[in-house]
DNA sequence: AATGAATGAGGATTCATTCAT
DNA sequence: GATGAATGAATCCTCATTCAT
């Protein structure tokens, strides 16, 4: 049943649900077929907007990389001195919308992706890299001239404690993902201090 | 030409096969046939000798990790204090062996497989749980009742360099990533003689 | 924007669309789709004015043949004499008009077409059997009874002269060919005489 | 249930469904689970000894093309004037097995896939070249040096008369068709004579 | 009159797995 | 022990056609 004005309805519900049969299958062994029934459409749908099924997973990491975007620029707003901006973006990465297992799931299966495609590579490297550079912002009056080795650190072990919690080794404690990050910072600020 | 004994070494050249061919495709997206013509049999040995493509994964992932184990073990050798013994495990992470593309990918991978299959995800367990009990035990002595703690921010970080390596945004520098980690217990160390 | 009295010059540019497609493709594997853009209206147009993609190639095959229905009687209005007008038709089927690759290749194709379809058989066979009677009336003075045979010979010996020029195994000369079948004229008619 | 040594009895098989399904057809829209019906086996079956669909087109055609080279050379074999051999090769391209509804479908098609398949296009430009050098061979004492337009000419006539037999527009009757051809044949000796 | 939206039906191709030899 | 032969089941993608607007 063809209504007019569909199509962006339509986009948004195939990338959310791509997100969700990432999360679900753990793998991006994910059919068009299974992605397009949650949607609610047909395959054919799918081609029609995406043109193939990689453009489908491009389209589910740009929002994901997007709304983790949004979140800590959202977190950023209320932080008013050099230390919370820093809080603000750990707590941000590891805030409720990232843990949930299909993000999750997502975020690592981009990883993967990122080894074949370039443009899902990119994606990655534009974000990474806008996270580290915020973060070297906010450590700057903190640690000084280390702020981008830190920054780089941090980031890194960020992203480590989300593989860990992937794998559920760990409870997926928020708290204690964030204590884990933060604690780095007060080492190296302290460090800095003397 | 079926030899006697031959079981062993096709059974070593399939797995490794398996590891070189997950490398190269960057993801498990790697064929039964893809596998078995590099490691120079038919696809039905393959099946004969493993039962199914998932027990070839398995396989390649124990190979992988035992190697792994074996680095550590190793390296510990060799260490006779426990700042020694840290930076051994560290710098075994970060070994030559580790490093190159192809085990790379394997690590990001089984992480994949490990959301899906319970075997793997155990095997992944088993291996950091001993990292860091390894890293615990030598902590100990350096930083006292925090040395589980430390242990498993420090092998969180080894994970998230290694992401990032593979992500090929920063140069695969060894020495770079093992002052990354090793940094970490110096600022531990110090802020505990305090 | 409809307009009134659209229709006939929309189904001319989705005729013309169709020849051109079906001359840059070399087959009638032509998608309604392409046709439809290169017409500058949607497929559902298309659809809505022919029925169906059936029915758009006939209506390319029947302005194919009666474009060279009109070269053929334009041709034959300045013929004042038998040889002439046999001459006439000849130069007609080899006229600039139909030298065009996409023409010849829609050509062919209406004989693939002919092997399905009764209408294209029908339309094909009405317009050989007018070419033949328009030669065989020419020939009728010069090669007297034979006229019916050697009218059938011309006109195999143009469409097997375009079969090759289709394959690009000569140089498409139209003097040549023109003269490959005058030359069937010029013996036939020398035979006659004596 | 697969045995040993298959390989050729497939293969032949499969190229013979390919060509009956295409004179089935009258077009080469045939599926390749068509193919593989008829010639028993199943569609992977087919990829796995071909490759692709395009392939199996190719091995067909390569076969009637054989087989045409074969009667040609089978004609030739009895023949022991020029003129004799100049009717051998006639007979021949007219002979009962090309006569077959499938060859000849299959035959026309063949010329479309020319327009597209850079080797469809080779094979038959080889096969053409060899019919128009062995009637030039043979018209050579009988024309003098009209001998190569010559050849050409009745190549092109024998291409024709096919067309219009596959249009069903006459009888197929090969007798007919054959003295058409050596009408030609007749007039151009006759002709070199005076 | 015209189109954006939508799909059912199918088609080429791939692949893990099995089986006869 | 080892393999060539074989396939069922799936998967991505295409396309003619339809329908609401």
């Amino acid at each position: 049943m063809p209504r007019l004005g569909m199509q962006p309805i339509r986009r948004k519900a195939v990338v959310e649900a791509a997100i969700q049969e990432i999360g679900r299958a753990g793998s991006l062994d994910v059919t068009v077929s299974q992605i397009a029934k949650r949607a609610g459409v047909s395959t054919a749908l799918v081609h029609f907007y995406f043109g193939s099924k990689e453009q489908v997973f491009l389209a589910a990491m740009r929002h994901v990389l997007s709304v983790y975007g949004s979140e800590v620029r959202g977190a950023l707003i209320m932080a008013d001195t050099p230390k919370k901006r820093v809080e603000a973006i750990v707590r941000a990465s590891f805030s409720t919308g990232n843990f949930k297992k299909e993000v999750l799931s997502a975020w690592l299966n981009f990883y993967v992706a990122a080894q074949n495609s370039e443009e899902a590579k990119r994606l990655l490297r534009i974000y990474q890299k806008r996270i580290v550079s915020n973060l070297a912002f906010g450590l700057r009056p903190l640690v000084g001239e280390q702020s981008q080795n830190v920054a780089n650190r941090m980031a890194a072990l960020i992203d480590g404690i989300y593989l860990r919690i992937g794998l559920g080794q760990e409870e997926p404690n928020r708290e204690q993902a964030t204590d884990m990050v933060l604690r780095m910072l007060e080492l190296e600020e302290s460090r800095t201090l003397h």
